[in-house]
DNA sequence: CAAATATAGTTACCGTGGTAATATTTACAA
DNA sequence: TTGTAAATATTACCACGGTAACTATATTTG
């Protein structure tokens, strides 16, 4: 669907038009990412997080966390304290610098991310519509833009 | 910037990344947006609802505004909440319906849009660094995606 | 007409992001 | 060494988006 059917309004320029349709775009992507992570009561964010550990394959401060991650910030102790209380991960204070907090992904936390990893592919989830170049192409042009 | 360095990651397929790469683009857009709005004690989304308001040229009704724009649902009232606050819109009961609420922008709204349309343009703001055909790309892309 | 249904708008609840302020702890420098 | 600055993580506060429940009113329909 052409974005500017589905809000009603025109546009001046194709440069307002792309910054309208980026952002329409993403919200149209993280409902359906929601959607299909609320399946396994996690949400975007959260699944994101358990990424990072499983992929870091050891504990790793918090602070290593935040960069790996899109959004920053204080956040990212709050998503993990929802995680802590699901069991998916474990925190462990640091005893040589007690500043530092470590976190872990917990053995429940890998079952989830397993059971996910069945039907949840970044891509072929819901971006099947475009062919290799093409998804080159838009994220350099992403790219250009933000230069 | 590149994608790729900004998070710390890598992707497995270009679909993947460019997921990523919408999101943070979007993000970024946002936060350049909403640094410049609250200069003038607004945000992007309140900021949307009087330029709405001042298309209409006339009072309209909740749900027409509702319909343009990019978020839907609960949210308008609320944000109509802070601009009567403010001062820069008007709500008027329907007395034929009295369901319906129409809404209308104030003066003082009209006097701070046109303050902020003195500096501000959706495209030349920071969407300096695409053409027109880039742009158009873009945008065609993104729809292709959400195909 | 009366009951059921639909519509317009609002509110509640939850989860999120951002800035700034706050410990707490460590590092550094006069 | 001791006072100041920096780093780490957390918390507080505010604004937003989404689903669902709710209120009030209007419409439909039996």
């Amino acid at each position: 669907m052409e974005i500017g059917k589905e809000i009603n309004s025109r546009f001046k320029s194709p440069q307002q038009k792309v910054v309208v349709n980026i952002r329409f775009t993403s919200n149209w992507m993280s409902n359906l990412q929601n959607g299909f992570m609320s399946k396994f009561d996690l949400t975007m964010p959260q699944f994101n997080i358990l990424r990072i550990l499983r992929g870091a394959n050891q504990a790793i401060n918090v602070n290593t966390v935040k960069e790996r991650m899109i959004e920053k910030s204080p956040n990212t102790t709050r998503l993990m304290d929802k995680l802590i209380e699901k069991g998916l991960i474990n925190r462990i204070r640091c005893e040589k610098d007690r500043r530092v907090v470590y976190v872990e992904i917990s053995m429940k936390g890998l079952d989830v991310l397993s059971e996910i990893d069945k039907t949840f592919d970044d891509h072929s989830f819901f971006i099947n519509k475009l062919n290799d170049d093409e998804a080159e192409t838009l994220s350099n042009l992403l790219d250009k833009l933000r230069d």
